[in-house]
DNA sequence: ATTAAAATATGATATTTGTCATGCGTTTCA
DNA sequence: TGAAACGCATGACAAATATCATATTTTAAT
């Protein structure tokens, strides 16, 4: 069993709060997993047993919308935590969390991390700053889903997805997304995105090399946002 | 100055877990305002100095999009706290306040709360799950914006504004608000917004008298939404 | 390596929604 | 009290987006 202590993700969330004993603690009641891609962490209903920590890779939060569609709320990467609203609230998940690559996850028990919040003022503290951190995003993106058109947060999702999660050595974003997936996040169907995307490109904005992106314009895309 | 500690909308917030105490040290802080319908508490980008807590009335919670539209993200009413996110997360205010019908508000300066969130785990742990709520209901709106149809999110929206607000003797929904603002609700155009109420008042599923609004058949409301 | 399945791409078309113009009744206020 | 501003309503049209069909390419499985 790996220590808690050594880990470096944990100084990105609100476990770099805890302290010296509470990490012994929680190394030896964490179970460390690997999700393979496409595989999900937990399913929207299902009720959680504690909160799940990034190490590696990258997972969608995803609710089915009434008519089959996969609606993309967050994508979650190294360092953040899962999990976290329904521990809080006492309740089911709202959302299902599914691998987009092959991830490494640590699996927190309930009884511990709630401990932890009761215990450690600045834990609790992190925490409820990361919640109000998605709570604010949330409704930014809401206004951006009810007042921009589908090609407006189309370029507002590659700036995102590129500034969060970086690009390849040759330029191409390093996140790899299917364009089902794409359509997913900003709320559209897959053909509309397929076919911006496709705009985009004609247009000098981005370079597409199959599931490769380029983002060559940022500052176009910037003003089309 | 009234105490808070009679005060019965108290018990329909995070306040309901202040002690005595904490109750009489609340009562000697706070101010109490007016607030006349249309006039702002607060607007977005403001920085708080303490939260509000609504007696009466009902405030609409706004963000400005980029194309100049007021995007309504939530209603509060009576018993609910303005201005609780921005306090944990020691941030300007996301969104701006305006009250909706004449209020009576109570503002509780950011000191006293910070104290009793520090010193009152109940109190703390009930903001937190009340914060929670919020990003859940957030996030459910948010994939109703991005996969249901204009028409769809008025039902939904008409039906929830019955459910929330209630409705007067003659049946009518109770909050009145304008076309504008219904449109600003649901992410919409004005004109679409009313030529959609036309359209569901021509087929029997609400009853238009200017102002009022009566939800005829609430059920095919909801097959519709 | 070959076939089946899935993802990507694009055209044609229907539907939804936004925008602009205009009219009418109410309210506001100088 | 009359003009101006505003909210509501509706028509005409344009633009955005979804849907259906179909082809091509890529990926996965046997």
């Amino acid at each position: 069993m790996s220590k808690c202590e050594q880990c470096i993700v944990r100084e990105l969330s609100s476990l770099k709060a805890l302290n010296k004993d509470e990490l012994l603690k929680m190394a030896d009641c964490k179970t460390s997993y690997v999700v393979k891609k496409g595989d999900p962490l937990f399913e929207e209903g299902e009720s959680l047993h504690g909160v799940y920590c990034v190490k590696d890779g990258i997972a969608k939060m995803t609710k089915l919308s009434a008519n089959g569609k996969d609606q993309i709320i967050k994508l979650v990467k190294k360092g953040e935590l899962l999990g976290q609203r329904s521990l809080i609230s006492e309740e089911a998940a709202n959302l299902s969390a599914v691998a987009v690559e092959d991830m490494e996850v640590c699996f927190i028990p309930k009884t511990e991390v709630l401990q932890f919040f009761n215990e450690n003022n600045k834990f609790s503290m992190e925490l409820m700053k990361t919640i109000c951190g998605d709570l604010k995003e949330a409704d930014d993106h809401m206004v951006d889903m009810a007042q921009k058109t589908v090609k407006q947060r189309l370029a507002a999702t590659l700036l995102q997805l590129e500034k969060e999660f970086g690009k390849n050595e040759d330029g191409s974003l390093h996140i790899q997304l299917s364009r089902e997936e794409i359509a997913g996040m900003i709320g559209t169907a897959t053909e509309s995105c397929i076919r911006l995307l496709s705009d985009l490109n004609k247009e000098g904005l981005i370079e597409i090399n199959g599931k490769k992106i380029i983002l060559v314009d940022k500052n176009g895309l910037q003003r089309l946002s």
